[in-house]
This record gives C-alpha cells, sequence and structure tokens, in this order.
DNA sequence: TAAATAGAATGGTCAAACCATTATAAGATA
DNA sequence: TATCTTATAATGGTTTGACCATTCTATTTA
C-alpha cells in the first residue's frame, strides 16, 4: 500500500539532487560543480559519501572529473557512451549468437538504408562510390585483404546509418559492428569469390540507395545481412577450434 | 606512438579486475563477493577506493550490495535495467525524439514480426489471439481505456518479439516500450477512432503471422509504426504544454 | 513450540591526514 | 622584454581508523 518512505543511503540521495540539478538544466553541460570540499559541505556529508556519488554520477555519463587545479565535476553533455557500454555488457554477458545479431541487424540495417535512399545528399553519395570502390579493389586483392574489406564492408554500413541522421540507428549500428568485430577479427579469412559477392551486393544497395528506391534497398540490404551471416556461419564451423 | 602505461587510478583497476572475473564467468550471478574487509586486504587498496570501484559495478548492473550479515556483492545476472536507464536519460535530454525511436522501431518491429510468422506455435497463437480480442474491446471502450490500450498494445508486440526467440529484439523491445511509457503514461488520451484503427493494425499484423505470411506481416508492422507515430505526434502537439 | 532478545558480521558513514596532479603565478634567464 | 623554469596552492586520489545501521543467527524466555 505504501512504498518506502525515504532513501536510506545517503550518496543516493546525493546522487539524485545532482542528478536533477543537471535534468533540469540548472547545471549545463562543461559547468564545474564546487570542489569535493566545498561540495561536502553543503550537502552535508564525508567527503568518501560524496565520491562515491560522484562515481555513479561520472558511470552515468552526467560528468566527467578533471584533476588538478581549477579541476573537479564537469557536467557532461548526454552523449551514448553509456548506452552503448551496458549493450556491449548484455551482449557479452548473455552470449547472443551471431545469428541472434543478424536477425537483429536485418531489421535495423534494412530500415537504415531505406531511410538513406530518402535523405542522401549529393557529397554523401560521392563518399558511398567511394568505399563501394576501395571494397571492389580489397576484394580482388585476395584472402590477406580480408580485414581490409571487413573494415570497409563496416564503414559503409556506418556511412548509411549516418546518412539516416537517427542517432539511434547509428549508436546501434556502432554498438553491432563492435560486437562483430570481437567475433571475427583474430582468424576469419575470405576467399575471393564471397569477398566479391559481398562487394557486389555492397554495389547494389548503395545504387538502390542513390536511385533513391527505398523498398529494393531495404530488401537488398536484408538479404546482404542473411547471407554474410550464411556464409561467415559456415566459416566458423570449418575452423571451430575445440579448445573453444 | 605509445599508449598509456597503466591506469593510473586504482578504483578503475579494481573495477577491471571484478568485471573481467565477471564476465569470464570465474564468479557466475549468485556468487557472493567477500566481505569489503576481506577484500580490501586481497586487494591491498583501502576500504573507501574499493568501495568507490563497487559502486561503480553496481551502476553497470554487474553486481547488487545485500546489507547486514552474510551480505556483500552479489554478482547479478545480465539485465535491461542500465540500458533502460541511460537511454531514458538520452530521452530526457532530448538527444533522441519520438520519431528517431519510431524509425527505429519500423526496423525492429517489421523484423520480428517476418520471423515471428515463419516459428510461431498453436499456443502462441491463440495467446496472440486473445489479445487481440482485448484490444478491440478496449478500443470500443472509449478514452478513459487509453492506458489499459497502450498496455495490450505494447503486449502484442513484446509478444512477437518472445516468439522470434531471439534475445535482442526481446530487450530492445523491452527498452524501447518502457521508455514510450514513460513518454506518454502521464497525460496521454487517444480518441476512439484512433484506438479502434490501432486495434485494426495490429489485427491485421497478428493475421497475417497466423498466416505465416512473412513479408505481408513485417510490411504492415513497419506501416503500424509510423502510423501510431504520426498520431502520437499529432495528439503531443495539442497538449504542449508552454511550462514544459 | 514460538516469540523475544542478544550477539556478531557486514555494509554505510564520518573524520583527518597525506599523496599525486595540474593551472597559475613568481622568478630566473636569455 | 620575452621566454623558460620553478615554486605554490588548489583539487582530486588514497589511506587509516573509528563508529553507526542493518540483518542473520543463536540463545533465551514465555
Amino acid at each position: 500500500m505504501f512504498r518506502a518512505a525515504k532513501q536510506n543511503k545517503i550518496f543516493q540521495d546525493v546522487v539524485e539532487q545532482i542528478q536533477e540539478a543537471i535534468l533540469s538544466r540548472k547545471l549545463k553541460p562543461g559547468d564545474v560543480l564546487p570542489s569535493e570540499r566545498e561540495l561536502k559541505d553543503m550537502l552535508q556529508v564525508s567527503r568518501g559519501t560524496l565520491r562515491e556519488a560522484l562515481r555513479v554520477l561520472e558511470q552515468k555519463g552526467l560528468i566527467h572529473i578533471k584533476l588538478g587545479v581549477g579541476g573537479g565535476a564537469v557536467v557532461q553533455d548526454a552523449s551514448f557512451g553509456p548506452v552503448r557500454e551496458s549493450l556491449a555488457l548484455l551482449i557479452r554477458h548473455q552470449k547472443v549468437s551471431l545469428t541472434h545479431l543478424a536477425e537483429f541487424r536485418a531489421g535495423v540495417e534494412g530500415e537504415a538504408a531505406a531511410h538513406a535512399a530518402k535523405r542522401i545528399t549529393p557529397s554523401e553519395a560521392s563518399q558511398l562510390q567511394g568505399l563501394i570502390t576501395q571494397a571492389e579493389a580489397r576484394a580482388q586483392q585476395g584472402r590477406d585483404q580480408t580485414q581490409a574489406f571487413l573494415k570497409v564492408d563496416k564503414d559503409v554500413h556506418l556511412s548509411l546509418a549516418a546518412i539516416t541522421r537517427n542517432p539511434i540507428s547509428v549508436f546501434v549500428h556502432q554498438s553491432i559492428h563492435d560486437n562483430i568485430d570481437r567475433y571475427y577479427e583474430r582468424f576469419l579469412v575470405m576467399d575471393v569469390e564471397a569477398m566479391q559477392e559481398n562487394a557486389q551486393d555492397l554495389k547494389d544497395i548503395v545504387n538502390a540507395v542513390l536511385d533513391g528506391d527505398a523498398e529494393k534497398a531495404r530488401e537488398l540490404a536484408i538479404k546482404h545481412v542473411y547471407r554474410f551471416n550464411t556464409y561467415m556461419q559456415s566459416v566458423l564451423e570449418k575452423n571451430t577450434d575445440p579448445r573453444d
């Protein structure tokens, strides 16, 4: 019937007071809080308790603590850092499979490609075409260029996300590809045909985007993600190290 | 040429050591770490420094601290809490708009609907149909049932995510809908026609899923998300409180 | 047998001191 | 005068030791 009457932990109360000041814009990004020794007197807590509160706020991405004279807790602008980190922790902790990631990517990247087709600017278009040229070059150079090819592949996807101008798409793409990297980067090698097939996929997607054909871009992006995943699965099965 | 030789801050080193032990499963969910007084001796740091590290790990959602005898830092199972909280902070900072969220939802929920169409079981099918019946009932009961209707709407989307059996889809849906709730729940009222239109959308999506028609399910889900967002935007504009 | 109580382990808080880092001002040097 | 060096002081980082608050457990008591 009733909720807890109060927060018994003092440091939580301090966290809430400072967080509320930041979110209500009484403290703006760039502002520096008073020094710990002043703050502890204002809040009437010990320095240790205050510091525990500051650590929590730092972890939330709300402040950044600077050393030395004129240092102190600087209010941060909101950023995607904490979301990305906690997302990465979840993925790592749950040992999500590559296929799960691929299914999720298909939806996100398909929609991103569709929006990119509607929003792309001429300068972005030429940048994308440059990436495609690079991808084709890497694909022809053979298996040692696998890492370089994957890097370009990643850049194409991240560029498409950026073109949507949707910050959620951008950060989700970054998170996904960071985690994909962790899976592959150590040992994967692609053969030339696979790289060329993938380069062709990317070229088709980009062409649909340049044509402004949102539905075709979506469809091709989705198929590309699944094809890439299928190929990777088959490679991983061959390479499976029994020690893992 | 060189990177920083070491982490100068001791508490960060402690955070990393414990986090590594948890992520590598040397410490499993439910395990209790030694008491602070023992840990500080093992790590050769002061209790204050150790507590700052524990506060960071708690904020990351990796441990939960229990009071009293037999208490201590208990290793947590991975949870959505930190992602939700940091996403909510971003939204409150207005770095992310509802339209951004809607664009993202469209991709994720479209793909989820498509997979659900291929994977749904008979018992899940009847559960979904039950939800649709509820939605239609709420929609006819008028504006006071807006909250109840939105609840059912949310349940339909979360059910579709669950049917995919993809843990990423499930947690992303939960995160998104929690944050949408926080936006709306205080003041939103939908009129009867809008609710009925939405109920019809849901019914059409579910029917496509039951028919096993993945592409149609995807298309309908995407359109539903955008329609819902457009409606919400128009309502929010009317209701805009100048004091905000 | 069950309720009340005492004890001990553990997290929460406080206080005072000292170390490490860094911007700024004072001084030295060309 | 202009620039480099050095000293100073402000500030976060760390340590120590004490005491308070909470909670489980065993003992006592009704």
